[in-house]
DNA sequence: CCTAAATAGGACCATGGGGGTCCTCTTTGA
DNA sequence: TCAAAGAGGACCCCCATGGTCCTATTTAGG
């Protein structure tokens, strides 16, 4: 499972800062109609609106760009623009492109060798329910679940503006 | 969501070491018959079955404590037992034992104040099916799920032994 | 009554992974 | 030809976690 963290001290579960980041961003594209063959989005515009610092956000642009959820046109009007709708998007897959594979412990799919060579791990394979659970749960959700309507801030970023 | 990554650096979820041994004692403490006004076992005797540190162990079982999950019986021949069957304890309820309260983000629940202030976090409340969708797995789920019926070691600390 | 064994409850420190920044190269429209 | 923008790294700092240790308290047993 993942426990999201943020700072606050007060949850186990962890959503790193750039996933969260990236769902903001990811909304806010939609938001300006940076769609699938639509106009494009800047990184720089996409800071001012978010109220993220530039250079992250155009790092989160740049992974989500190698994982095919958006799309980067280079050169002078340049920009991105998502290349599926918010409602065709998994939260699980930005998890994903973020974070790498979702999974609770390392006892899972692979390691196996291991384990059965030390034979000393009698959980081994039983988290992949849990794993499972968690899966389903995040692939269910899509990003048009948890982007409004309207703009939007990040959780965490939010915290920082707060704080200032 | 959690996600647990124990260092592989394969996995975007992470659960916490502490939690892991903290399975992993407990599924010892009913292996050896720990049970409700069963006999004790202490931790030097569960840090040796285990393979954790001592120390360690001792601070997983003082966190159990406080929380209830465990019982501990102080003077000489003291030491702990469950204080519930393993089918009795849901995963979710050793997690929040040891990191705390299981969220995605901290848009959740308290900080209501904060978002509303600002008026730029539409994403605020959006996360709650994930989040619920999450203790939901974890909820379902018992230690007697996790533990087998033979003794086990935990999943991190058995990648130390490997590697040494 | 005294001692040993064990828990309770802290303080304390080191480390590594993530968040964040920056630099260079490439592409491309005007 | 130039400026704007993405692509792809390298790089650094911070702090939360994991882990250890110390002291006080409790208690069985001789």
């Amino acid at each position: 499972m993942v426990l999201f963290r943020l700072h606050e001290g007060c949850a186990v579960l962890r959503l790193s800062k750039l996933t969260d980041y990236a769902v903001v961003v990811m909304a806010r594209l939609a938001r300006d109609g940076a769609l699938p063959e639509g106009r494009v989005q800047t990184a720089p515009g996409l800071a001012l609106a978010t109220g993220i610092a530039e250079p992250t956000v155009a790092k989160v642009l740049k992974i989500l760009g190698q994982a095919g959820l958006v799309e980067g046109l280079r050169g002078a009007r340049g920009g991105y623009r998502l290349t599926r709708p918010l409602a065709a998007v998994p939260l699980s897959e930005v998890i994903v492109a973020i974070d790498g594979p979702i999974a609770l412990t390392a006892c899972v799919d692979g390691g196996q060798g291991q384990c059965e060579a030390q034979g000393i791990c009698a959980v081994r394979g039983r988290w992949d329910p849990v794993n499972d659970a968690i899966r389903r749960a995040l692939s269910d959700i899509t990003l048009a679940d948890l982007a409004g309507p309207t703009r939007c801030a990040p959780a965490t970023h939010f915290a920082q503006l707060v704080a200032e």
